[in-house]
DNA sequence: TGCATATATTCGCATAAGCGGTTATACGTA
DNA sequence: TACGTATAACCGCTTATGCGAATATATGCA
């Protein structure tokens, strides 16, 4: 039972729930990508990630300095039927207003862009 | 996104879920009867009571000085998806435990007994 | 090796949540 | 009306949670 309610406790937090929504519309994504589509602080990006990893929500891929962050295969039931919940509740309007701050995206096609790359990008505009 | 994640915090505590399964299980109860079934205080149940009914996730029902709390029909997807989810993780194993302490109801067949009843039953034991 | 970058962790603080114990309210009945 | 009972609300208190800012760790590269 206490598992189950922590489990709920991890998704009880708007900032978890868009990174969930995230991950859900667009299957893996770095740190960084997350951090903007949020517009969060670094810090508060990871920490919330760090949790639904705790929570067996999500799991994480390093690939050199990035690491990703993905839905993983769910194994039990409870983590299955919540999953099932969250598709279901939520809806285009909700992730609509996440994906408008998603235009500039600091991975490219599962590659992320350095932060100088990105920096030149800005300027050229 | 916030009344949905208000949504999910309403079942991120170990009581409220409790709550939750018996009111599954057994329809509608007073709030006597949760009590006695959570071995919890009555300012306790209480609190969680009206926390899930501010969530929109249980409905009351006063019959003279008894307040009856039940699942009311879900109009709106979050709920019904959430519902869903609930009942399939809810299992057996769990909700037997729960039972348990279940055997002395102060309601029998949705009519409550008072306290004065009670008491005589138990002293007769 | 030393430096730059991406991510994680720590720290101090503000706020929220949960608790038992107590008091207030609402209802039924005499 | 007055009293008893079922439930709700309140009061301190403790603990948990979330935050930004600063710092630490890990990786890649010159």
């Amino acid at each position: 039972m206490r598992e189950l309610s922590e489990l709920f406790k991890a998704l009880g937090d708007e900032t978890r729930l868009a990174i969930m929504a995230l991950l859900l519309e667009h299957g893996e994504l770095c740190v960084c990508d997350i951090e903007q589509a949020l517009g969060a602080t670094q810090s508060k990006t990871s920490r919330h990630l760090r949790y639904l990893l705790h929570a067996g929500l999500v799991q994480d891929r390093r690939e050199g300095v990035w690491v990703h962050y993905s839905l993983p295969k769910q194994t039990d039931d409870a983590r299955r039927a919540i999953r099932r919940a969250l598709k279901a509740v939520l809806t285009p309007e909700l992730t609509d207003k996440l994906n408008a701050r998603f235009n500039k995206l600091c991975c490219v096609d599962g590659v992320c862009q350095p932060a100088s790359v990105r920096a030149k990008a800005d300027a050229a505009e």
